[in-house]
Order: C-alpha cells, then sequence, then structure tokens
DNA sequence: CTGAAAGCGCTAACAT
DNA sequence: ATGTTAGCGCTTTCAG
C-alpha cells in the first residue's frame, strides 16, 4: 500500500508537505503541489481511510441495522439507504438482527467503538414485543446518534422517519368502504409491531365511522410460523360473504388475492383487496394489486438525511418526519 | 469513548500494562489483571476498532459489493454473507454495483485503501457484457484476495463459487423430456451474462440428445426494459402447442405460470414449466412452481469461508467451488 | 512483573 | 514554502 511516506521519500520532501500539498494548501508552491500529485496519480494513491479516521475521530461511516434482509421492504429501504449514503460520501456497514434483541444488542456493541459514526435501524421484532430498548438508549449515552426508521419506540429519544401508518389504513379502508363493501376483513400478520397497531387502529376508526357498516371489525392476525395460505383458505371457508379486504403487511394481500381467484370469487366485482405495498410482487399476480404505496425509497433517503444532519450539527433537535404514503388502486378495486 | 488510557489513569498502571492485561498475558500479575478487566467492564470499555486495525493492517471486515439487492438471489446471498462472517468474527461492508461497471469500480477503488481485507462479489452486467475487468485485476494486484460468486469471468484469477450451471439446466430439460413434451422452451431475461449463456446451453445439449424429439431448440430471450408480461402473452399467443417451459432466471417462470394459468391452460396436464429457484415467490402461485434450487445460502457461505481461509493463509490456491444445485419438482410439473 | 518507546498512516499546530 | 513534532488508540519489543 502507498503512503504519504513513499510519496515524500521519492520527493525528498516531508510527510507534512505531501500531505499539504494533496490538501491543496496555500501554503505549498503550485510547483510542488503539481510534482506530489503527478506521483500520488501515478502510484495509485489513496488515503488510509483507517488512519484519516482515527486523526478525525470520524469515520464517514454509518452502521444499518436491519431486521430481515429477505422482506422485500427492509431490502428496499437498504438499497435506497446505501444509495444515498454513497452519493453523500459515507459507507455503510450493515448488520441483520434477524428479528433478535441480542443480535440486534451484538451489533450495536460491536459498531460502537469507534467504527461508525451513527446508526440507521428499524428495531427488531423481538425488541418491541418486549419493549427492552435500554440497549439502544446506551448508544444515545454516549453521544452516538441514531435513527429509527418504521419500527420507532416511543422510549427511545431520537430522531425517527416513518409514514402515516394510521391514515394510510384509514383511507384504505374508507375506500373499501365507499364501494359499498359490508363486509370487510382486516389481514395482518404483524399485529404485534408497532406498525401493525396503528394500522389496524385506522382500519377500526373507518369502520367505526361509518353508521351504514353493521358488522363488527374483523382482524385476522396471522402469527410467525403459522401457514397464511392456510389461515386465508380456512378464512374464505368459514365465510363466503366477504367482499373487502384489507391487507397491512406486505405479503399477505397477495395471497388472499391468489386464494380468493382459486376458488373463482370474482375481483374487483364481488372482492376488493387492497395491500401494503410490495411491488416486486406486483408482476406476479394479475388482476394487479391495489396499494397502500410506502414509498420506501423516500423512507432511506429521509434516513440518511437526518442522520447526517445530526452528525454534522446542522440539526440538534429530534424530530420525527412521516413520509406521505399514497393509495393506489389497480386491478382489485373498483 | 474510553481508552486504554483511561484505565491506566484510573489504575496507576501503564497503558501497556492494561494492554497485556486485557489479552490475559503471562507477563501481568493475576490481581492486575483481574482489576483491569474489572475496570474495563465497569466502564464498559471496547477497544476501538480503528486503531486495532491500523495497528495490525488487518481490518477484519470484508467489502461485498453486489448487483442488484432487490434482485431476491442476490439478498439472499447478501444474508448468508452477513451471517457466515459475522460467525467467525468479520464485519462487512455492503455495496450495490447497480450493475453499473462505474459504480462497481468507485466501490473497489473506495474500499481498497484500507478499509477491508478482502472482497466477495458478483459482476455488473455492465461489466460481463464489455468483459472489461481490468478494475478488478488491479486489486487482485495489490494483493487483495477477491471471491467471485454466481457471475465470473475466465479474465479473473481468484477464487470462484457458482453452480452447474449448465448440469442443473441439462437435467431440469431432460427431466421436461422425459416427460414426454415435444414443444419445450426456454425463457430468460439473463441471455448476456455468463450463467444465462451456460444454462442455455445445457438446455440445447439436452434437446440435441434426444432422438425422439423432432423441434428445434426454443430461446424466447427477454431484454432489460422489455415487459416479461407482454413477451410472455405474445409467446402463447403465437403457439398455442407449447407444452414445456423452462425457465432460467428467477421470474421469468413465475409469470409463465400466472399467465398459463389465465389461458386456462392445465398445468402440470398440458404444460409444465420449471424455473430456476426463487423460493420468495412460491408462496404466490398455484400450482406450486417446480424449480431447480439453487442453494443460495450455501453460495455465500462457501463464498466467506473461500476468501476467510485466503486472508488467513490457509489456501494460497485459487480454487472454484461448484456448489450442487437439485430438481425440486413441485405442482408445475407432472 | 511492569513500563518506556516506537510505530501503524495521517493531520495540524507550530517552528523555521 | 517547507519541516518538525505531537498525537489519534493500540500493540509489541525491549529495558528495567
Amino acid at each position: 500500500m502507498v503512503t504519504l511516506k513513499h510519496l515524500a521519500e521519492q520527493l525528498n520532501v516531508s510527510v507534512s508537505t505531501v500531505s499539504k500539498a494533496l490538501h491543496d494548501s496555500e501554503e505549498i508552491s503550485p510547483d510542488t503541489i503539481e510534482r506530489v500529485k503527478a506521483l500520488a496519480k501515478f502510484l495509485n494513491y489513496k488515503p488510509n481511510r483507517l488512519a484519516v479516521s482515527l486523526k478525525n475521530s470520524k469515520t464517514n461511516t454509518i452502521g444499518v441495522i436491519i431486521p430481515n434482509i429477505l422482506n422485500h421492504f427492509f431490502a428496499k429501504a437498504l438499497f435506497a439507504i446505501e444509495k444515498e449514503a454513497t452519493s453523500q460520501g459515507y459507507q455503510i456497514i450493515t448488520c441483520v438482527s434477524n428479528e433478535l434483541q441480542s443480535k440486534e444488542n451484538d451489533s450495536l456493541q460491536l459498531l460502537s467503538n469507534g467504527s461508525v459514526d451513527g446508526f440507521i435501524m428499524s428495531i427488531a421484532e423481538e425488541t418491541q414485543l418486549a419493549n427492552k430498548v435500554d440497549h439502544i438508549n446506551l448508544i444515545l449515552r454516549q453521544d452516538i446518534p441514531v435513527v429509527l426508521f418504521d419500527r420507532v419506540s416511543n422510549d427511545i429519544d431520537c430522531g425517527k422517519v416513518i409514514i402515516d401508518d394510521f391514515g394510510a389504513a384509514y383511507e384504505a379502508t374508507k375506500h373499501l368502504l365507499s364501494e359499498g363493501r359490508k363486509n370487510i376483513i382486516l389481514l395482518t400478520n404483524i399485529d404485534e409491531l408497532s406498525v401493525g397497531k396503528l394500522r389496524a387502529n385506522g382500519y377500526f376508526k373507518a369502520i367505526e365511522q361509518d353508521k351504514n357498516y353493521n358488522k363488527k371489525p374483523n382482524v385476522i392476525a396471522i402469527n410467525r410460523g403459522d401457514s397464511i395460505e392456510e389461515r386465508i383458505e380456512a378464512m374464505f371457508k368459514a365465510d363466503n360473504n366477504i367482499d373487502g379486504i384489507i391487507s397491512i403487511d406486505n405479503t399477505s394481500g397477495v395471497i388472499a388475492l391468489q386464494k380468493a381467484l382459486k376458488h373463482n370469487i370474482n375481483v374487483p366485482k364481488d372482492l376488493s383487496i387492497i395491500g401494503f405495498s410490495d411491488e416486486n410482487v406486483l408482476q406476479f399476480t394479475d388482476p394487479k394489486l391495489s396499494t397502500v404505496s410506502q414509498h420506501t425509497l423516500d423512507i432511506g433517503k429521509a434516513s440518511v438525511e437526518m442522520l447526517i444532519n445530526k452528525l454534522q450539527n446542522k440539526t440538534t433537535a429530534n424530530t420525527t418526519q412521516t413520509i406521505k404514503t399514497n393509495l393506489i388502486l389497480r386491478g382489485t378495486t373498483k
């Protein structure tokens, strides 16, 4: 590896002269600057990032901890985070918590030793269920900024990027009601997560407000480990008057659609379905699923911007940014 | 941040004593070791990774460059890489090339400055099309080990982890032939990639060897930007005697199945379909797609193992490891 | 058993 | 305009 010292020796100048020259310091003669740069280029000199970071006490690196990279929402968020971070001159170190609090804590510990300047993360399911967030607050207390996205906690005082989960589900339900649907099911496999609860509340509120709707809210919560397909099959068998489904996670909607078609239910004539965004599965269905679009790319981008602002002391307050969603009506709604 | 110096001052010993104590050096008295460790634990001391890396000239970090994180194959590979690396005490820094040679090169340059000990990567489409791999060879020449997985190049002399693409497609095609299929189409949207070519060759070979098969091989290559759905619709319209489809990428098979069902073709009675693995879409189809399973997790794991062996000088030769695939017959084959 | 000192590669205040 | 020096946090040789 080529170092400043190498360059200095070759050119018979001091290390500091070389360093200054490469930074276009006023102190150095144009002539020297040119010679230094020429040799640096020739030898493909690249400043050692570790040394620079150690010296400056900043790494230009962001630690990203996501619960599950095989979930398309998080993959997409990671994609956006990587893109925005790179464009702002930051690297990212990625860790996957696998929904486990222990792994989440390990990653936090592992990286909070000078490896990263701050964290962007979405809380593991286990952490959220137990609402044990001390490990994250510990990081904050070490003055390492954290930005939470999607899955957040009220017990953590930090920057947050979320969507209006309540409002999005409320609007989606209202749409189904406006179609005149009389038997609307809410389908969820994220019942215990903060976002799941908020979305369910949006559904409850919309139902409750509608004087003409006679049925009680009806939630089908699918637990981890349960077969989504079987639950949905059973649902259709148990009640053949379902005329509206709102799925608040990113898979059960597609599966419901597929099962409905298999049962020869006419979608959207006799049954409307609205899912929460996962655009990548849309190409696999016909008709195409109507969804609440989460603008995942915006969420990732906003998270990076918020963290970098913190890192560069442009912001000091902890704000919560709400990314707006929109209902995209495709083939599974009237 | 707590440093060795802090501990040393608190305990009235020297920095080197503290360092040695924390490493259980024989030179230090058990008593001192205990005191040092107790304080370190109390203050939650964590060695600064940058300093350690700088000192030791190794980072215990692997640079991972993948073409597209929204492709489920790569997301899964990344998942496996992260998992195995973590379990072996390595961190990963993730970069996404977005199939662009320029971004691939940027990442390589960015990280080859002491940030990582080695790379695991799959070549960007652009790089593979042009077969311009100098930027990768440049890294190798700097003695930074590289392991390539899935998309490789003969012009790069390094460790490689691949599947037997030729053999997998050959076997899959043979299976369709053994069912007595007489009009088998090969569907691909990765026509230009090395793996795509190899798989197509497997198909050609199987067809060629079968004396009873009268038709010529028939490849439908879908280009980037083309609508997969439209191409497949057109395919079914143009020829209503298709009785076998082998899809060698991880999406066109599912789409073909969906379109076939829409055209009321009886799968698998009148049409068999075999895809290349993308287990995550399986839950969305009925019948379930028969696939060549790529064992993506094994690919990721093997890549990490190969790289770490290189890093730890356990291996010196550049080997190519072939992960075996297997044909999983589900609902879309007889 | 413990400590001093050098050095990893870099930056920056402080000479000259 | 250029050089000297100190120091970021750590490890390790060598001296005591």
